[in-house]
DNA sequence: CTGAATTTTCAGAAATTAGTGAAAATTGAT
DNA sequence: ATCAATTTTCACTAATTTCTGAAAATTCAG
């Protein structure tokens, strides 16, 4: 692996932790981003120094989160796997996944408490503040929902007008 | 802590820990921001059942991530905190230290990569991969910074338009 | 100053999470 | 069907992270 892509890997093995995603798969994944070609399981264990049952573990999970695709090449049995070329994909999936896996258990939790009723005063102030939050995540969520459905030219405009918007408004 | 109370704790204290954050630290936070009134360090030991030099620290990292304000009760010695009244001015918080602590050194890291030269076809590629997605992140934060300047009305008001902004672009 | 109240530090214990190797299961060419 | 190639599983070990209790440091009223 040239010096270039381990710089690259290493940092996205500890930025991977940070995030609740562990060093060896966040590696994995930098790993397959940034390769021209179709990567493959004994690939990964040699060039980022870890065993090959650590490796399959670490694929089935990005399997599991949209994030590679298998593919096979002609005359050779092994899986492969490549990353989206578009990176915004890429960021998309990383979005609407862990909004699945944990924004949306979480409105469904807030949920629940906002319909109990409060048995003091104190119950009475924490479902106001459940509810704040509640409608902040509920209008991050649509909102992120909406403009995927915008394709990535028109995302980058709005976005690039940032501020500006509120112009527009009025 | 009454059970609705609980519930709410004990789901961001499971949240927390996906998102890098201490199950303690979570749940400190959630019992925080959910009171009433200013929390002592004794408070959360009790009613987290933790040790009070578990509390102890979690505080230091509450307060460096700026997310509570240290408060005094006249005619008590003990240290009391509080979360911000509102519920944006947290989300804010959490972004902006998060791209303090994780975002701006990745793109430093991300930068440098850009300017060595590449010594092959492969490293061409990982470049052009490095690139996008520095693209792409610098986009975000530089929207995400933009936004800040405007009041919660009108980025709730924004956000609402969602995908209708396109139209206003033409 | 003194000393009680309070907070912080930190070495080590406990708990959790990650990684390994050997064995089992699967796959597909012949 | 057979068998070699490949992938997966899982019990165990290793590494990391979190938590604790005891001691040290700080704070402040008197």
């Amino acid at each position: 692996m040239s010096p270039l892509i381990e710089s690259f890997v290493r940092h996205f093995g500890e930025m991977g932790s940070r995030w609740g995603i562990n060093r060896t798969v966040g590696q994995m994944y930098a790993y397959i981003v940034l390769s021209d070609e179709p990567v493959n399981a004994d690939e990964l264990a040699c060039e980022l120094q870890v065993s090959r049952s650590n490796v399959s573990m670490g694929l089935k999970e990005l399997q599991s989160w949209n994030l590679v695709r298998l593919m096979h090449v002609p005359g050779d049995r092994k899986d492969y796997f490549t990353a989206p070329e578009d990176v915004w994909k890429i960021a998309m999936t990383l979005i609407n996944e862990r909004r699945k896996r944990e924004i949306d258990p979480t409105l469904t939790v807030m949920r629940d408490l906002l319909m109990e009723n409060p048995r003091s005063k104190s119950d009475q102030y924490a479902q106001q503040r459940i509810e704040d939050m509640y409608q902040l995540i509920e209008m991050l969520t649509q909102w992120s929902r909406e403009i995927q459905k915008l394709s990535p030219k028109q995302i980058s405009r709005m976005l690039k007008l940032g501020a500006g918007v509120s112009k527009l408004l009025g």
